[in-house]
DNA sequence: ATATTTAATTAGAATAATTCTAATTATAAG
DNA sequence: CTTATAATTAGAATTATTCTAATTAAATAT
């Protein structure tokens, strides 16, 4: 486990905050995902937390997403059918699913744009959340 | 079956140009989507079309609905993991989900917007296609 | 520290949307 | 009208995810 001592705050005052509790699969997990800054989805997640920690099930690491993107500490990404993926980047973003290398990357998306998109709705609507996903070919190497 | 003169052919040129058939279950399916204009899951296409075609498998209604997708006659669009719901409006446009509703409502997305978004992307990035979609309340009816 | 309460983890079963399979039927072409 | 090809059908299979009930760990009170 490698949680910098600023993440482990984060995620102490996280569980704090709902009334949680900072587990050691919580902690594995997090780390995990803060390790390699892509994509993983639930199941490569396990594989990763396995290697260090070979007890965890795979029932505990899909518990351990859902408490930590509903803590606001990681995002929860989907496209189409394809099995969810979890992403550590918080800043606000877009996605684009590469065809090609079938990975994803992040693209900034500035508040002014976010603001633009906002502004096409009709009165009284209320935005929780806005997902720009682009889809198309990166012509990079998988990330 | 109440597919107009033009959808008909519409279908028909589309089924032509794709080396496919332009089958009773294809029309229902069409049909039935364009009838009424929310955003059915693949489920509830298959009940609506039953209704007045009462052989029809759940099966074909997949199949005919990928069919159409792929012949680029309806839209397919999801949202996080819940059943993939079709729409038959082709215009550019986005999507709105409603918490309260659950229901969908397309949200024009005019050209200049679309054009900003790409423009975010890293030169050598090539878009298919782009996908907004809001989450929130729209405090409207069900549509 | 130890006992008690409460929450989290675990393995495996259950679920649900979708896809696949193999047999049958419909459509188009010769 | 025959043949070839594609589509439909019912039901089984698949797969990501959620649920269940028992066990274990963490926090709190004694």
């Amino acid at each position: 486990m490698h949680l910098t001592t600023e993440h482990k705050e984060l995620l102490d005052q996280a569980m704090e905050r709902n009334g949680l509790r900072a587990t050691r699969q919580r902690e594995q997990v997090f780390s995990v995902l803060l390790q390699k800054r892509d994509h993983p989805t639930a199941d490569e997640v396990f594989q990763r937390v396995r290697a260090e920690m070979d007890s965890i099930s795979l029932a505990t690491v899909y518990n351990c997403l859902e408490v930590l993107v509903e803590s606001r500490l990681i995002r929860q990404v989907n496209f189409e059918r394809e099995p969810t993926r979890y992403c550590p980047n918080l800043t606000q973003h877009a996605h684009f699913y590469c065809n090609q290398s079938n990975s994803v990357i992040d693209v900034d998306l500035p508040l002014d744009v976010s603001q633009q998109l906002k502004a096409l709705l009709p009165a009284g609507f209320e935005v929780d959340h806005i997902e720009v996903a682009f889809n198309g070919c990166s012509h990079q190497q998988t990330r």
